[in-house]
DNA sequence: GTTGGCACTCCATTCTACTGAGTGCTGACC
DNA sequence: GGTCAGCACTCAGTAGAATGGAGTGCCAAC
């Protein structure tokens, strides 16, 4: 956990490498104790906090100190204090420790992992329930995309007169399928044929790695076919057929917020799966695995945080998995989980890709 | 529209044959006023409505009426009138009037279904949106099951040791897919003559005819391999494997109450697409169009009201829509929206069946 | 049967006062 | 110089009282 390296991209205060160790204890205790509560934070409840044994008087000059610098802000004078999102930050950097799901959680991963068997798909679509319910949040997992897999399989079904599905199996298990219009009429025994040469042209090598070299058989009204083949087939392998996206437990979103407004526009959000798949992606490029409030680009998302885990399938990155929750969620617990998780899909979707 | 035989499940009031008309148009007006404004409404408003014009006094003897019947209600004395579920139902059954799209509404439907192509989950994941915006409710579509559809290809391919994927092409252009765990190994000779057997037991036959007889090639392994093949495909012929759920402008549910538990529940209801789907067709099967407050067993859902609508495929009625909002949702244009786009729907897929 | 008039109800809004959690400051203490 | 107790102050939230107004129910007259 940790990731100590990102962060440090404003520079705001005038402390590269952070707070003396007693700040950083008020911090983490003012971050914890809201995470929980949701209320503003009095340095009253503060003394109680491990690390801090001072009197709520000199928290209370720490906790200025630590507004004046942007890590703490105070929704009206004599309110407590609630982090702002630098103070998340701040937390999820150098706080908060690693975090570690409970053993009811751990044994519900274990559980899932151990009796999840069939579709990829539906294995995916459980998985963003299972990380919802672990932790509260909305989650979003995106597939592996196929480039990678290798085809087992090309074969040309026939539909209509002038219509023929192009469908495709891959070595992880996917199975694809694109609608192929044809120029003219072309029977059974062509779109065999045609299919047979797609297959030695392109099995055994991934989706990605199809060219577009010229195939021929001898026999130009195959050959037509079969070029809309080879056309069908990268278009598959290109990034836009491939990424799946299951959100699970969009539901959580409403118990988090409650101005219903809020609930709204972030629901609008988690519907535009592009804008979803791109957001993760984006994250993950800018070397994060977390992003708080305005750190992510998407306005209406302002009062969330997103965390992204990576998705490793025999060491190569591929999918994704999110989390998205309000930015007082809990750090420690949504990281913990996103990476148990991850890694468990990752190792779970390796084996049956071989 | 006017579903006008369902209804009347209920004795409670005297009137087997309803309101005088008078009453009716009041009823009317209260109603179409309050999905509108979200407001009690009042005698005062009512007298501007057309085919009422009678004094407020009079307005307000009726409007006791109504409410001794149990079509109205009152939030509280000295406050205007609200529909009752049962106030709903007899402005669905009777009043209400066949409502429509506007132009605007219309023009989309015919631009999307234009333009509609390709793979048929896509379409339907689409068509969910346009429902969901056409009608600002929360759409629900229903994937045609696929028991009907006759199949065109069959096949299996190996995965793993003893893994093999069947992959099944409908004349819909419905590919499905269902793995299959192997005694022991088989090379991939065998699983092409398994699947060919296997091919030659169905092709042409639709899933849900597929017969458990045992098919012998004469080689025992083989005919394990079958054997399992066929019980693969009579489980994907099977209910439980077919239905797809898609689910629109889930944000529209944060916009239609102002209680967030309110939308939490319904959305978490949502979440659950055997519930989802269960629901839809129940209020089918009991020959509704509309299910309005508790008229659904769901309570989490006793302040919403469904809309249902069949999509039949060549005549056959297999597919859903539904729509979910408020009770206080705009009956006549979800029941126009959604027969327009059902019937087209149907008409789309009943041509890419051939 | 319909209507205008009238007394009544009660929600919503506004205003006030009050409480209490929390702050910032200051002067004393170690 | 950092820490702490004490104190005055601020201000959201709550509760209670007053007000306005939308709406009702009833009744007598047409």
């Amino acid at each position: 956990m940790q990731t100590s390296d990102n962060s440090r991209h404003d520079g705001a205060g005038p402390d590269p490498l952070a707070l003396d160790v007693r700040k950083s204890a008020i911090l983490n205790a003012v971050v914890t104790e809201y995470i929980g509560s949701a209320q503003p934070v009095g340095s009253q409840h503060v003394m109680d906090a491990p690390g801090v044994s001072v009197s709520s008087a000199t928290i209370r000059a720490d906790m200025a100190a630590l507004e004046r610098d942007g890590y703490l802000a105070q929704p009206h004078t004599s309110a407590g204090r609630i982090p702002t999102d630098k103070g998340y930050r701040f937390f999820v950097d150098h706080l908060g420790g690693p975090g570690a799901l409970d053993p009811v959680g751990r044994q519900q991963v274990r559980q899932f992992f151990d009796h999840a068997h069939g579709e990829i798909e539906l294995m995916l679509e459980k998985t963003s329930g299972l990380l919802a319910d672990l932790t509260d949040c909305t989650a979003m997992v995106v597939g592996p995309s196929h480039e990678l897999a290798t085809l087992r399989s090309v074969q040309l079904v026939g539909l209509g007169p002038r219509l023929a599905l192009l469908v495709v199996v891959l070595a992880d298990g996917a199975v694809q399928k694109q609608s192929i219009d044809l120029a003219e009429d072309v029977d059974e025994g062509r779109l065999a044929d045609a299919a047979r040469c797609l297959a030695a042209h392109s099995l055994g090598r991934a989706l990605s790695q199809i060219d577009a070299t010229l195939v021929t058989t001898g026999d130009p009204a195959t050959d037509a076919v079969v070029s809309v083949g080879v056309d069908a087939l990268r278009h598959l392998g290109s990034a836009e057929a491939g990424d799946q996206l299951f959100v699970g437990g969009s539901s959580h979103m409403a118990a988090a917020f409650d101005a219903v407004d809020t609930v709204r526009s972030v629901l609008t959000i988690l519907e535009q799966q592009l804008v979803v798949v791109t957001l993760l992606r984006d994250v993950l490029d800018r070397g994060l695995s977390v992003a708080i409030g305005t750190e992510h680009g998407v306005e209406p998302l302002a009062s969330c945080a997103i965390v992204v885990m990576p998705v490793s399938v025999d060491g190569e990155v591929t999918g994704t998995i999110g989390l998205l929750g309000p930015t007082r969620m809990n750090y420690p617990l949504a990281l913990a989980a996103a990476q148990v998780v991850g890694n468990r899909l990752g190792q779970r979707l390796s084996e049956s890709r071989r």
